[in-house]
DNA sequence: ACTATTGGTGTATAGCATACACATATGCCC
DNA sequence: GGGCATATGTGTATGCTATACACCAATAGT
């Protein structure tokens, strides 16, 4: 059953998916939309994502997905890859620009559509089409990046303690830091700055509030 | 003057362009390819590339089209990015999945076809499109992956010199670097094996030939 | 044998990443 | 109010890695 649009066609379909992450309770959690595609996908899940149309670009178009399938607008994002294997799509051919993106968890920014959903990183099942593959580039790149830019900035709200900025980064690598040198570094590094509050927070010592410094993605050691 | 295939679409056409690098004479060039297209561009210089077709993946497509336009094969290809500005072909909408290839100049692999040339980075004149920024974008990647793999191996020949290697590097990175400090580096890290040969060339003490080590693309401090 | 040219080698230093343990401020319970 | 539970906050010692830097060696040509 081929597609009308693209069975008359020499060319391929353009699409985009992202890969949106954020932390929320101490976990990594990715956003994932349903797909019911039978005969080829009953009820599974996938990421988000959709056609490219002729006068939006793909960071637009992965915008415009976003905010239609989960409500979600003004994230971080940025190009991850373009996946072409021929039969990736079982209907037809579709080649797929896929983005990563990166929100904080405490907006309280909830899906709108019950067809999206939140999914710990950890209990993701298997993914529709190559989204596998997707997530996992998307999770290679972001376990990187977090090592050698301030990108971790994108997965904090405005003010944050040094607690929740060390959980953040234990949940996607996946392992435990030092307390001191973490601090020690990104206050070396001028990354981040007291704002002069605190927060108390049950029965113990009140932390204090950082922020990130300047804006947008910076890379280090350059 | 819309192009008959994507002006009844909705949806936009898609191409690849690859930049190629290679070092010769110790200079890094990039292949070009004559971009003939009135009224928009008259004999201007840009990026070999072309249409994706719908049995064939990127990867295909550039290999595809670097053969035919330049008789190149078998060279080291990575995807780099996709553009998609919507007026970035003053045709109709092309979106584009740019790759960076790599090969050795030694190996007097020289264009077939009379409209590609081998260009040195320094003198590249404006090019098509937004193939300006494509090359930057290429460059970029290629500088920064010198520095933390070992992407070095696909720019030199089976065999070469230590000074052989550190002119790749040099010529890439845009500035001259320590011979001793150099040689420690590429033999601690193991990236590189001393074949036990030597080259006699010209009134000099010959050079130790080294090969490197293993295969495939190795990224460091893993 | 002398010269010109490129190849080849070692050490000292500074900066950075890592490992590691205890005191502090609060809320709650008795 | 005193003690306890809990998360916050702090400094030093050590090893490794990157960098800076100068001289001898092997060959070809004259």
């Amino acid at each position: 059953m081929p597609n009308p649009i693209s069975a008359q066609l020499r060319f391929a379909v353009l699409a985009t998916d992202v890969v949106c992450f954020r932390v929320a309770s101490g976990r990594l959690e990715v956003l994932l939309a349903k797909v019911h595609l039978p005969p080829f996908y009953k009820n599974r899940w996938g990421l988000p994502g959709g056609i490219i149309l002729a006068d939006e670009t793909a960071e637009q178009s992965v915008e415009r997905h976003l905010k239609t399938k989960a409500g979600i607008a003004q994230v971080y994002k940025e190009q991850l890859a373009t996946f072409s294997r021929i039969d990736r799509d079982p209907r037809n051919r579709v080649v797929s620009v896929a983005y990563l993106a990166l929100m904080h968890g405490g907006e309280e920014r909830e899906p709108t559509a019950t067809e999206t959903r939140w999914c710990p990183l950890a209990e993701v099942p298997k993914l529709a089409y190559d989204h596998d593959e997707i997530l996992a580039a998307a999770t290679e790149r972001l376990r990187s990046k977090l090592s050698y830019t301030n990108i971790a900035r994108y997965l904090m709200p405005r003010a944050f303690t040094f607690s929740e900025l060390q959980r953040a980064y234990e949940s996607v690598l996946g392992h435990v830091l030092d307390k001191r040198n973490f601090r020690k570094r990104f206050l070396s590094l001028g990354l981040v700055r007291a704002t002069g509050k605190k927060r108390k927070e049950g029965a113990q010592r009140p932390a204090e509030l950082f922020a990130f410094t300047g804006t947008g993605l910076r890379t280090l050691g350059l």
